[in-house]
DNA sequence: AACAGGAACAACCGCCAGAGT
DNA sequence: GACTCTGGCGGTTGTTCCTGT
């Protein structure tokens, strides 16, 4: 009956993570591959539930995380993914391929929940209320685009799929929900314009949603990602095996690691996607490691594409503005 | 130099959906 | 079909570091 227990809560190992540890975890991932994380404290001798060990990998361990302090660029793609998304870090996290979904949930948490809500306050101390009744109707304005994009989406979905119209009807059969990703959406006329949306699910990947929105991108970006910094964050960390697409337990290979990560950012900005399980050939003391940075799917929009639609203010709106101009430009211009 | 308070971040906890038996 | 476990996620906590007094 059922799975054996992944580990026996007693004789657990909790705190911080020694390098011995980690050394121990990488080794093992490095010969095995991450996954099957039950069998991980088994094999290893770790003294950690397969939970933990999961969580040091894909936190802190994982090639190609980048850690250290982030952009204003960076900043920007949260706060807007944020408030696109609400609080689906992992989610948001797949925009930013190498940011932990932890990582940006602690970064919202600590520094940009802060900011919001100072600059909040001064909006309300200003007592202006004319821009607020203009957020407000921006805001409607692009809820209502984006479940008439959604729709549209749906409708060609079906269509290329040849569906069922009677699949309409069946909750567990439609293709999207928009509920489940982007949230709720408050009560109003448009649930009535677009009752689709309330009773269908979604394929429930990050990668729907840059195809749903990619129809407001316009053209291809030529921005510079955010990860020009990534060499020299990363190896100012003081994990041993922290790096790119490969570890190194000795960090001596520093400017391979760094010039691997601006390869595959370089090829992160022209739009060349590359997949969660690419082995690469590099070698660095004779070890070889996959690459699991965070896939760009096959029919995901390019990173750089969705960072322009985020980020330039005109990318997706006419000159009137009516998607991003939803009080959060103002609000976060204020921020940097 | 010592202390207090706050900030930052790693890790844990609890819940849930999906999968295995 | 029922039960149990895994993996993933978001929220929260605990510890360490930093800064001001």
């Amino acid at each position: 009956m059922g799975r054996p227990p992944c580990c026996d809560k007693i004789g657990v190992k909790k705190g911080p993570w020694t390098p011995e540890e980690d050394i121990i975890l990488v080794s093992y991932i490095q010969e095995h591959g991450p996954g099957n994380w039950r069998a991980v404290p088994t094999n290893t001798g770790l003294l950690r539930c397969s939970k933990s060990c999961r969580l040091r990998w894909t936190n802190y361990l994982r090639p190609g995380i980048k850690r250290g302090g982030f952009t204003e660029h960076e900043e920007k793609m949260i706060i807007h993914l944020q408030a696109l998304l609400g609080n689906r870090w992992a989610a948001i996290a797949s925009y930013l391929p190498q940011r932990t979904d932890n990582d940006i949930k602690n970064y919202w948490n600590t520094h940009l929940k802060k900011k919001l809500g100072k600059i909040q306050e001064n909006e309300k101390s200003n007592n202006n209320s004319s821009d607020i009744s203009r957020q407000s109707i921006s805001k409607g304005q692009w809820e209502r685009r984006l479940q008439t994009d959604i729709h549209m989406a749906k409708q060609a979905l079906c269509e290329a799929l040849s569906l069922d119209k009677s699949d309409k009807n069946k909750t567990s059969t439609s293709i999207f929900d928009s509920n489940k990703i982007f949230g709720p959406v408050p009560s109003s006329s448009t649930e009535q314009a677009n009752p689709i949306i309330q009773t269908s699910t979604y394929a429930s990947s990050t990668e729907n949603i840059a195809r749903l929105l990619e129809k407001w991108m316009k053209k291809p970006s030529t921005n510079n990602s955010s990860s020009s910094q990534a060499g020299s964050s990363l190896m100012s960390t003081s994990s041993p095996s922290e790096g790119t697409t490969f570890l190194s337990f000795n960090s001596s290979n520093s400017s391979d690691i760094s010039q691997s990560i601006e390869d595959h950012d370089a090829k992160f900005d022209q739009g060349i996607n590359f997949t969660t399980t690419t082995t690469t050939t590099h070698e660095n003391n004779g070890i070889l490691f996959q690459d699991e940075r965070k896939p760009i799917l096959d029919n995901e929009m390019p990173l750089s594409l969705l960072e322009k639609w985020l980020l330039d203010d005109a990318a997706a709106q006419g000159q009137d503005g009516d998607f991003m101009d939803l009080g959060l430009e103002e609000t976060t211009a204020d921020l940097f």
